[in-house]
DNA sequence: AGCACGCCGACT
DNA sequence: GTCGGCGTGCTC
């Protein structure tokens, strides 16, 4: 009889215990890294083996059997462990609350049967070797350099790849990749990207070049089969590549050689619910544990790996020009909305431009991060404004469907004919959202064809797609959209970007607001003139409508000129004690009362000691208010990563002796204070 | 987190 | 008289 202990996916901070008994005298024991099937209360559950053998302080009364153990698929490996380990004790969460969740639904359920038919299907499949892969294209010298450097790197090595969009990132990752593929008879390599959908270009190449490779990809929307074979084909070896998203980071990959994290600054490595890790932080860490190279590439990177950068923690490669030789950087200009009043949100100046790539046949762009028509709909005679009943926000008016609506809590009322309070019939939308840009404009140039891209123009599945196509295919004139457009798509008859109301992210209480819009500018305008540029056709061209013209973040914008501008802001995080030179955990709270949130983080203030540890006071969130749930945090902070982590295990541990209906939960290294 | 048990209010 | 509200207790 063995003893074995069990991670379970439950918020419990500990391992159970089962007792294994063989069925059959030849039964194979438990292996560390093999799921098992067990009775959990009243319900059964799958969990990972993490240890056998174990003595256990549990009395024999209380030990229960283990039902199964699926011993068809091979185990997972103790680095694989090792990382879930990791980041459950860095982001203060039961292991089995990290390792578990992020398995294929299939492998935690009751019955083997999808597993069984996974192994089979892959058993079937072998490589296709006589395939002719897509040429190399030739690499410029910077871009060889830094291919090489990547490939040619012995044991952990992190670089920061800093190239201007355009300037072949990927060709670099790519070059790297087929190096290390060479070398390495069965290398995997990962590549992480933000969002899979918003690149299916980067798919397709990869697909292309190496037609021999087995190729997986895994991110959230893939349906359950597909993610079986897919993680079971990485975690076989049998993937050379895994294309995925952050989740992607926590895949069982036993021949890893490779991380790529492309577009490493963008906000969606950072998951925002449950378990709050970082996935390029996991990346450096997994990097670090195996001994291999990580590639951190963007043309706007985090300013926490441009300070590793700075300091030689990371290996800087940088990519000056672009690419193609004939494209050239947009020309970025500022239109001063002081001096030249917009109509309807646009100023005459960018009316002439976009009038002038009509006349040339040329697409635009016009970005505006804000959808919906009107932010706010109010009535100039009582003062009412659409707030939603629920949160502390507008409603938003949204009129093609003739609706307000909460972004927040997604209450929807029907756009009321009079005010509310007063019976005036006179009610004003005030600001502008996307969709009432798109009126605006088909009323200046109603022969022109418009396209609106954005959360409401694409709820349906594959319509983004669709939409895409139709820019693509040179039907549309002028594409509006949110920062879904932002990203990945290449447009290559695009001459003329529009950014129309940059500035609120100026003044911003977040610190990290400014850096954010310089990266979200940048990938904007190197939406435009990315190809080649055609003879005797205009450089494209990027117009921001802006109040502050002379704000140092448009100079930097205008300059192309990151470099300065991220050391800048280093140097004003490090004069103010922020981040990356300061650690930071959220302690937050959410009740039905405001005051029960409060009175909880007040509790948790003083529960323990914490020399050293900065405890601020707590306050209401920003929104305190989300679908009738008030909201608060508590913000600690501490210069000593270590400091910090000892205390927030201690802190913990106190918490969870609290008695309160607040429901509560901590996140390291939060992004959104 | 689930899930069950348990003890008080408004419904067929 | 029961359905169901959520408090509280337990999970090897």
């Amino acid at each position: 009889m063995t003893i074995i202990r069990v991670a379970l996916d439950t918020p419990l901070d500990f391992c159970f215990d089962y007792r294994w008994c063989a069925e059959h005298p030849d039964a194979v024991p438990p292996l560390v890294g093999q799921l098992a099937l067990v009775p959990f209360g009243r319900r059964e559950v799958v969990g990972l083996i993490v240890a056998v053998n174990v003595d256990t302080e549990v009395p024999a009364d209380k030990l229960k059997n283990v039902l199964a153990i699926r011993s068809q698929l091979p185990a997972l490996s103790g680095q694989w462990i090792a990382l879930c380990a990791f980041a459950a004790d860095y982001y203060q969460r039961p292991l089995g609350e990290v390792a578990i969740p992020g398995l294929p639904r299939n492998l935690r359920a009751l019955k083997t049967v999808a597993l069984d038919r996974a192994l089979k299907k892959l058993a079937k499949i072998e490589a296709v070797h006589d395939a002719t892969p897509a040429a190399m294209p030739v690499l410029n010298l910077a871009q060889q350099e830094a291919a090489d450097a990547i490939a040619g790197a012995r044991g952990f090595a992190p670089h920061l790849l800093y190239g201007v969009t355009g300037s072949g990132k990927t060709e670099v990752y790519l070059q790297a990749a087929a190096q290390i593929l060479a070398r390495i008879d069965d290398a995997q390599i990962l590549i992480l990207v933000p969002e899979i959908n918003l690149t299916p270009q980067l798919e397709g190449s990869i697909r292309a070049r190496f037609p021999g490779i087995a190729v997986a990809t895994l991110h959230s929307s893939l349906a359950e089969g597909e993610r079986m074979t897919h993680w079971l084909a990485a975690h076989l070896g049998q993937a050379r590549i895994v294309l995925g998203t952050r989740l992607a980071i926590l895949a069982s990959l036993p021949r890893l050689q490779l991380i790529v994290i492309d577009e490493e600054h963008d906000p969606s490595y950072k998951q925002q619910e449950g378990l709050r890790y970082s996935a390029r932080d996991l990346a450096v860490w997994r990097a670090h544990q195996l001994g291999i190279a990580i590639v951190l590439g963007s043309a706007t990177p985090s300013l926490e790996s441009w300070q590793h950068a700075q300091t030689g923690r990371y290996r800087k490669l940088e990519l000056r020009q672009r690419a193609v030789a004939a494209a050239v950087l947009p020309t970025v200009h500022l239109i001063d909305m002081e001096r030249n009043k917009p109509v309807d949100g646009i100023t005459p100046v960018l009316i002439a431009a976009l009038k002038l790539r009509l006349q040339r046949g040329e697409q635009s762009l016009l970005f505006l991060n804000r959808r919906g028509y009107a932010p706010v709909l109010a009535c100039d005679a009582c003062g009412w404004i659409s707030n939603c009943s629920r949160c502390t926000a507008f409603m938003v008016l949204h009129k093609p469907e003739h609706r307000l609506r909460c972004h927040h809590c997604s209450l929807e009322l029907r756009i009321p004919r009079s005010c509310p309070t007063c019976g005036n019939v006179d009610l004003q939308p005030l600001g502008r959202g996307t969709q009432r840009v798109e009126e605006g404009l088909q009323a200046v140039f109603p022969e022109a064809r418009i396209t609106r891209i954005d959360a409401d123009s694409t709820r349906k599945k594959g319509s983004a797609q669709a939409a895409f196509d139709t820019v693509h295919r040179g039907e549309v004139d002028i594409l509006i959209g949110t920062q879904m457009v932002a990203k990945g798509h290449d447009f290559k008859n695009l001459t003329l970007v529009g950014i129309l109301n940059p500035d609120t992210a100026l003044f911003s209480q977040d610190y990290r607001a400014s850096e954010r819009l310089f990266a979200q500018l940048m990938q904007v305008a190197g939406r435009a003139g990315r190809a080649a540029q055609k003879a005797g056709g205009s450089a494209s061209e990027v117009l921001i409508q802006t109040r502050y013209p002379q704000h140092p973040l448009y100079a930097a914008v205008l300059n192309h000129d990151y470099d300065h501008f991220a050391t800048e802001l280093l140097a004003e995080r490090r004069q103010a004690h922020l981040p990356p030179y300061l650690y930071q955990a959220l302690l937050r709270a959410e009740a039905r009362e405001l005051e029960t949130a409060i009175d909880f983080l007040t509790q948790a203030a003083s529960a323990v000691e914490h020399p050293g540890i900065t405890i601020n006071d707590p306050i209401p969130m920003t929104m305190t208010r989300v679908a009738n749930v008030d909201r608060a945090q508590l913000l600690i902070e501490c210069p000593s990563r270590p400091a910090l982590q000892a205390f927030l295990k201690v802190w913990l541990a106190a918490l969870r002796t609290i008695k309160t209906r607040a429901k509560w939960s901590l996140e390291v290294d939060p992004v959104d204070i």
